[in-house]
DNA sequence: ATGTCGCTTCGACCGCTGTCAAAGCATCCC
DNA sequence: GGGATGCTTTGACAGCGGTCGAAGCGACAT
């Protein structure tokens, strides 16, 4: 028993996962990825401000190592997010993770850096601050019940089955939990996910009430989607997100 | 518009989470800490094999980065896991990492890696064989609902409280969620934890069901544990986890 | 007082890894 | 065919970060 080394041995090799995502470039890559959709090699490289080359070693490594799959189309190269199960890590990570003081450079980017808190996609889930305020409109009368312990015992009611109904919203079956409260890294305050969130964006998305801003995940919230959310869920048309500022 | 070199404003700065955790001998030092115990700096240098000066600045670096907190006593410097959330990193870290094919050296290292498998503490609770032999004879009994769905439904029945106090464990009040469902790397599947878990631990320990190896998380189920366990849940005195190896 | 033990600091070394430019290769468009 | 466009490969370079030994500093024991 002279060996006591034997912290390597146990067969689980965290630092290899971890240093995938140990520098900056290739954060900003999953970062940006966390919206879900499939970016091109390109797109990303741009994103983070490296050559090509430099982004293809990256991206090299994240496939390699689990946490992107990537898929070629013609001279494309898309990447999205490989799995459940890295999101989930992303997202305990970011809880963890230092915020810096933001300061940005230019009054461009500072608007761009507004918009992403004020809405924003989450996987395949709105998030940021109107996020919030749907979900809290959506407590209030009595649609979803909200109890954030843990074991978190979040759900539809049978009066929120009605509203979704009720907005044309169909809420397909699925394996997946229906409703699932996601932390928001800004906000520090979980929004509304799993298969309720993912149907209620994607209608938002189909009838206008959101559009993309440019190819980033931020959103912007439509006139339309305004007064939508007002009508069914009473939400003020001048957004408290916007109000006083 | 002419920089979309947005990525690395965004404000969360993850790689610096991750970096923390990108090194083999920081990730054992915290993988050893998964215990929950505190170990002190010397300690740890060993399980890990390197020198006490490696030691120190890596810890640094950990304490710093706010996953491990460090308490002073005499010359001791104890070492912990510093936030509920770290523990939940870890987790979600050790589910995505590659096992690596694990060929012991010595046959002793092959059987402190056996008794790992078997019966382990992870935090303040049970994992291992053992752990999820005792939660499947509790569901069995009709003791706990076990329902690892998202969001996940598990909870202590009424004759499962009645069954704490009739084995003579006190369940604390608590804020901490008194059923969890916590996610073993090596089995795959979970195990019991929370508040329950934790009183349950507390006892098999005080009670001397089980004993530590040494100064691993490592655990051994005594033949008093194994006649408990017999008595209280139904268990096999030979435990499946032992048979036919 | 003197020695031991546990941890920290310092300095030096070395290797790994992230970076880019340039050239190469594949795909698509005209 | 010819010329973009998107990605990959290669090679060279620089810097960061992990490692150790030796010396230093407290705390404790005798």
């Amino acid at each position: 028993m002279d060996d006591q080394r034997v912290g390597r041995d146990v067969g689980v090799d965290l630092a290899a996962v971890a240093r995938l995502l140990a520098d900056g470039t290739r954060a900003a890559f999953c970062l940006a990825l966390l919206d879900g959709r499939a970016w091109t090699a390109g797109e990303l490289a741009r994103y983070a401000g490296v050559t090509q080359s430099t982004a293809t070693s990256h991206l090299n490594l994240l496939v390699g190592g689990g946490l992107l799959a990537d898929e070629r189309h013609g001279r494309h190269r898309y990447l999205r997010i490989a799995d459940r199960r890295v999101f989930e890590l992303l997202e305990v990570l970011a809880e963890l993770a230092p915020r810096q003081p933001v300061r940005p450079r230019s009054l461009t980017v500072a608007t761009r850096q507004q918009a992403l808190l004020d809405a924003r996609l989450c996987y395949d889930h709105l998030a940021g601050a109107v996020a919030l305020e749907i979900k809290d409109a959506m407590v209030e009368r009595g649609l979803l019940v909200w109890d954030t312990g843990q074991p978190a015992a979040a759900a539809l009611t049978d009066r929120g089955a009605a509203w979704f109904a009720d907005v044309g919203i169909v809420l397909p079956a699925s394996r997946r939990p229906p409703v699932r409260a996601c932390l928001d890294w800004t906000e520090r305050r979980t929004h509304l996910a799993g298969v309720v969130g993912g149907a209620l964006c994607g209608h938002a998305l189909a009838a206008d009430w959101v559009t993309r801003v440019g190819t980033t995940r931020a959103l912007r919230v439509t006139p339309l989607g305004r007064q939508a959310l007002h009508d069914h869920l009473g939400l003020p048309i001048v957004s408290s997100a916007t109000r006083g500022r």
